[in-house]
DNA sequence: TCCCTCGGTCCTGTTTTCCAACTTACCCGA
DNA sequence: TCGGGTAAGTTGGAAAACAGGACCGAGGGA
């Protein structure tokens, strides 16, 4: 116990579980109920309950009725949630690279029309972000 | 099972049990040695054997000797896992963001001498990705 | 009426994970 | 030579997480 306090174990305590970024890249792609959540990451129900109780209760999801008679609802992504788009990217795009044969299964256009591939640059200068083209200023050591 | 075939879902797989990111954090950080990267990760010890003999076998750490006598090891990234860093500063921008509360814990600067603030652009036009701003061409369904 | 869907809950057994102590192999200083 | 320290794990037992399937309640449709 006692490791370094980091955004990146903060991060992940919240959405490093298992299956939990999965249920969020179904929402982020339209897929907003229970069943086809379990059905298309394949976690089983009960733990799929916990995962999206939780990721309610940190506020990424908000748990929506939309049918009264019968009652059903649907999750929906606040904006925090919607933020992860960019870790999903950049795991789905490190995936094709290093992890999947052959082609990409999915494939994502851009609004300017061309397919997507994200690219990760400095927000100052706009130039990318290379490995090692970093240095810690601040970190905490534990 | 037989849930959408997904490089999210098959880089998860690969780095998305707990303590594999974090163990490639602190490598990524210049920490290669077994003893400091469970102290700083606050991984038990048989875990992190486990999680980085999984990480070697899929090619994204090196084990090295550095010490003949007696035997010593440190692990160092392959290409495959210094590609991890777009995902780790996506993590740690999306923590310092939404989760971590106050100043964020690890600053980093960029070659071009100002903080690091990642920035996902598109690859083709050069505009930044936001939330919503993608459609789907193809994907697969379960 | 009977069977279906949705959004879960419950139960049981298997896997993982946690934690602390132990091990091996060597170095160092007194 | 004795004791202590470091590095890189191993081991064993208890606790937690997970998988898979049955079940449930509220309604819908034929």
């Amino acid at each position: 116990m006692a490791a370094r306090e980091c955004s990146i174990a903060n991060a992940l305590a919240v959405v490093g579980e298992r299956w939990s970024l999965l249920a969020i890249r179904e929402v982020m792609f339209g897929v907003r109920r229970f069943d086809q959540i379990a059905r298309n990451t394949g976690a089983s129900r009960d733990i799929l309950t916990t995962r999206l109780r939780k990721l309610v209760d940190v506020g990424l999801l908000e748990r929506e009725r939309y049918e009264e008679h019968p009652p059903r609802y649907e999750y929906v992504l606040t904006e925090s949630g919607q933020a992860l788009h960019t870790v999903l990217l950049a795991l789905m795009d490190w995936g094709d690279r290093h992890i999947t044969r052959g082609e990409p299964p999915t494939v994502l256009e851009h609004t300017c029309g061309h397919t997507l591939h994200p690219l990760t640059v400095c927000a100052h200068c706009h130039e990318p972000v290379v490995p090692g083209g970093t240095t810690v200023v601040r970190m905490h050591q534990p």
